[in-house]
DNA sequence: CCGTTTATTGGACAGCCGCGCAACAAAAAT
DNA sequence: ATTTTTGTTGCGCGGCTGTCCAATAAACGG
């Protein structure tokens, strides 16, 4: 295959182990799997990733630092802390699914893999203080109302992720628009604000 | 090994695959783990399960089903509907968490294993079920108050996933006590139950 | 143009996987 | 006491796994 320079064949690496954990799984997806998908021999990967885990690692993270990117910067085109969290909560929410597979796999090989479990970590950290920062300016405007942004955090992104989990894993039981609107109104319930009657209906 | 009777043998085997599962993940056990564990030989699980998959659905089953059952003798125990509240929230997170780790790991092969995604899925809607019909208990005695029982039952299971899903992954990011409270808080503000301030001190 | 560096190859290695099957042994039926 | 049934063994099959490494080829510095 062609030469590449080595941060262009890092790059390549990471999106072909990406269209393959998506198919397969993070913890199914196999070095040769990778390799096939870029066209090239399954040893070149090991000279850019000290091992599997690496690479999955590495992937991941990519894929949800992205959604992390762009949800930030949702929130800081917000004028309104409500426009904040509604586009927070959609940023979240929004893409196919995909990367939602992803969190699930990395939550469940976290406690198995440390170098997965960190940037899980991380990530999960990241979102929960996001949100608590969007909380908060909310408080301070007066929009919002909130004894314990951190708790409330914590419960609004359970809340995102359990009903995504339920999307992802079993299909239909939780329709997309449901689970869209009945976290709305958690958040709303959440954070006192009127609770939209119009997404019950 | 000991001949033993069909429903004891096979009963062994899902045990044997349950410790194991705990240790090193549903996903990643296989026959000869199982038979180890048995202390048998691996050719012996394949007479009883026609294949691995079943053999993880089946133990996932076992494990899911029995804290329902646990949750179930809970509720029907309490007289209040606010007690049989508490009790369906302690039986989904007393335990140790073992079971909480086998849920995440069925949920993240849900959709690429059919079987376990049929067990799965069929147990998450009768634990939804249960809290359902405790929350139409509470709304008939007049003790909760609830436009959408179906809709409050999945964010507060959601929350009770969430929360219980950080402690699993990333170990002591939410505190266990800190994980009951904030959920026993969320069905509170949900349900319009006073707000126990006690338990956010 | 040549020597050095390095991206890339393709296969070897030891080990694991689910599954199937002939042989064996113990219980049950006759 | 002998035949039949069936729980159990142990190994073989084809295929897969992560990791490593000598050989090759392409870019680059002189």
């Amino acid at each position: 295959m062609a030469r590449l320079r080595p941060d262009q064949r890092r790059q390549r690496i990471i999106d072909a182990t990406l269209a393959v954990a998506i198919r397969k799984g993070l913890g199914a997806t196999t070095v040769r799997d990778v390799a096939a998908e870029m066209g090239t021999s399954s040893g070149l990967i090991h000279h850019y990733f000290s091992s599997m885990d690496h690479v999955l690692a590495a992937s991941f993270e990519q894929a949800a630092q992205s959604d992390l990117d762009h949800a930030r910067s949702l929130v800081a085109a917000a004028s309104e802390p409500a426009d904040a969290l509604t586009a927070l909560m959609e940023g979240y929410t929004s893409d196919d699914g995909t990367t939602m597979q992803l969190w699930l796999d990395a939550w469940s090989e976290a406690s198995r893999r440390p170098v997965l479990q960190e940037v899980s970590r991380r990530l999960n950290l990241a979102w929960h203080r996001l949100l608590v920062e969007v909380i908060e300016r909310g408080v301070e405007s007066g929009q919002f109302t909130c004894a314990d942004p951190v708790a409330s955090a914590w419960r609004i992104l359970s809340v995102l992720d359990g009903m995504a989990l339920q999307s992802v894993a079993h299909g239909e039981v939780v329709d997309h628009a449901d689970a869209s609107a009945w976290s709305a109104a958690a958040a709303a319930l959440e954070l006192g604000l009127p609770t939209d009657r119009a997404s019950l209906d």
